[in-house]
Parts: structure tokens; C-alpha cells; sequence
DNA sequence: TATTGTTATACTCTATAACTATA
DNA sequence: TATAGTTATAGAGTATAACAATA
């Protein structure tokens, strides 16, 4: 038994994601957003208000990688922080204007980028495979939002 | 049309893949072998030999990354360099019998990796999820190994 | 004493590009 | 002048761990 490496099933899904996310990654690139980036971004939209540190565990990061992510989203005032008035250790971080702006714009992105590798395969096909996916996930325990 | 992070196929495509990914790369870090690494070896095994241009080209490196990469592979007598008579510019990579006999165990990592993630697939859902993976990888004319 | 967020440092990986040797 | 391989430098991204402020 000599599996070669086109013989791994792990072989064929790192070549293929690896290509949707560094597709993905270059369309975001040209609004100078990374993909972590985008990451706080779309969960900030979907939570409304999250803290650094529920950012953190969302993401698989650390305390100090968040935090540099959010400086940098302040900085472009795309995002803003209040400080919590009942405990003055933590933040609430919520989208500004701009970053509500920002987010459908780069959502499309991601649906396009979606549709350009995803778009030709039959609805069966696509389904089985977003089933499949989630099977695995939820089987391994997979919750954080990759954002490598 | 709101398309939540969830809701894109790329988003549960990557999920899956870094963590089958970061899995396989704990199992070769016992080994003491990074990712990059084992694809030389592996390439090896199913070419022979190589020049160091070649696998620069077949991981999507440039030949200053494979330099360092083989320097660090020859350094604990895994492959050997062999300067061609005819062109004393080129060089050829071959496994050594400490790297022939290393493939084997780093092979039946992956495959064990594959069998922890996949193995609990139907033979349908694991022949239709190739089958789609390799189909957008014929599409979009993907080739190099993925090394991340 | 525990927790939130920040910061200083270091590490890994890789690209860019200048360099040597050979053709 | 072109090519194979090497090396010096720099950059991105993140972790570790010490730190300040607050509870």
C-alpha cells in the first residue's frame, strides 16, 4: 500500500480551498480588507455588538491578534468602541456608518468569488457537498470562522 | 440578498480543509517534518529525482524557498544532491535510504488523517466529493501541491 | 486574585531581488 | 546574455507572555 499524494481526499480539498481563499483573499485585497478582516466585519453585521474577547473565540485568535485587528478597523473607521459603563474592562465593538456601507460590498465578493468555483456544479452536487462539509464540522466539533 | 458567513461554500470548504490540514501537519511535527517537507519527500518517492527548479515549479515556490526547504532536508540525510557531469549548474535530488524509509511512516500519517476525517463518509459521499473537488481543480487548471 | 484588553518580543514562512557559478 | 541555485533582507501574520486597569 503506497497512497500517492493525489491519492488523499485531503490532497484535493487543501488544493481546492487553498485557490478559493487566496482568489477570495486578492478580490478583498483590491478594498484593502484581509480576510480576518473581513471576518470581524461580517460578525459584527451578523451580532450587532460583540466584545474583543467573544471576537476572539470566535475566530480561533488571540486576545492580542484581536486586538490589533480592531486598531486597524477603528483606525479606518469602519468599526467603534464603547467602553461598558457597568465594567469598564470591556468593549462593546459595533460597525460605524462606513462599515455598514462596507459589508455588502464585500459580501458580494464573497458571492462571486463563490459563484466562480462553485457556480458550474449541478444544485445535487453543490448541496451534497455543502452537506458533506457540515457533517464533517459538526462531527470534529469545527466552530471558529477560519480565517486563514 | 443577505449572505451570511455561513451561507457560502467557500466559508465550510475552508473550515474543513485548514483543520484537516492543521491535523495533518501535528501528526508530521512528531516527525519533526513540516508540511512543505513532506511534499518534497513524497515527490521524490513518485519521481525519483528532481532538480531543485522542478519541484520549485510543482510546489508553486520560488527556488529560493526550495533552497532553504532542501538545505534543511539534506542537513538530516534525507535526500542527497548530486551535481550533473553535463551541467554543472543543475543538480539532482534523490531520497537517501533514511528518506526512503521515512516516506512510508509519513504516508500512513496521511492516510490516517484522511481516514480520521473522512473515513466515516459513505463511499458515494467520499467518490462525489473527489469527483467535485477534482473537477473544479481540472476547471481552473489548479496543478501545484498545496504546501499551506 | 482573576479578568479584559494592550503591548513588546519573537518566531515561522515566504517573497523579492541581488549574487555566484556555469553555460 | 541566460539559467541554476544561493543568500540577504524584508514583510505578513500570529503566538507568547509580561503588563496596566478594573473588578
Amino acid at each position: 500500500m503506497d497512497t500517492p499524494l493525489r491519492g488523499h481526499l485531503g490532497f484535493w480539498l487543501r488544493l481546492v480551498s487553498n485557490h478559493v481563499s487566496q482568489a477570495f483573499a486578492a478580490k478583498l485585497a483590491v478594498s484593502d480588507v484581509g480576510v480576518a478582516e473581513w471576518a470581524v466585519l461580517r460578525l459584527l453585521h451578523e451580532h450587532g455588538a460583540l466584545m474583543p474577547s467573544r471576537l476572539a473565540a470566535e475566530l480561533g485568535m488571540t486576545r492580542g491578534a484581536v486586538s490589533k485587528l480592531v486598531e486597524r478597523l477603528e483606525g479606518r473607521a469602519l468599526l467603534s468602541r464603547t467602553v461598558s459603563a457597568s465594567d469598564r474592562r470591556c468593549q462593546a465593538l459595533a460597525l460605524t456608518p462606513a462599515g455598514r456601507a462596507l459589508v455588502p460590498e464585500l459580501t458580494a465578493l464573497a458571492d462571486r468569488n463563490d459563484a466562480e468555483f462553485f457556480g458550474a456544479l449541478s444544485t445535487t452536487d453543490r448541496a451534497a457537498m455543502e452537506r458533506v462539509l457540515r457533517e464533517i464540522a459538526r462531527r470534529h466539533g469545527l466552530a471558529t470562522v477560519p480565517v486563514t
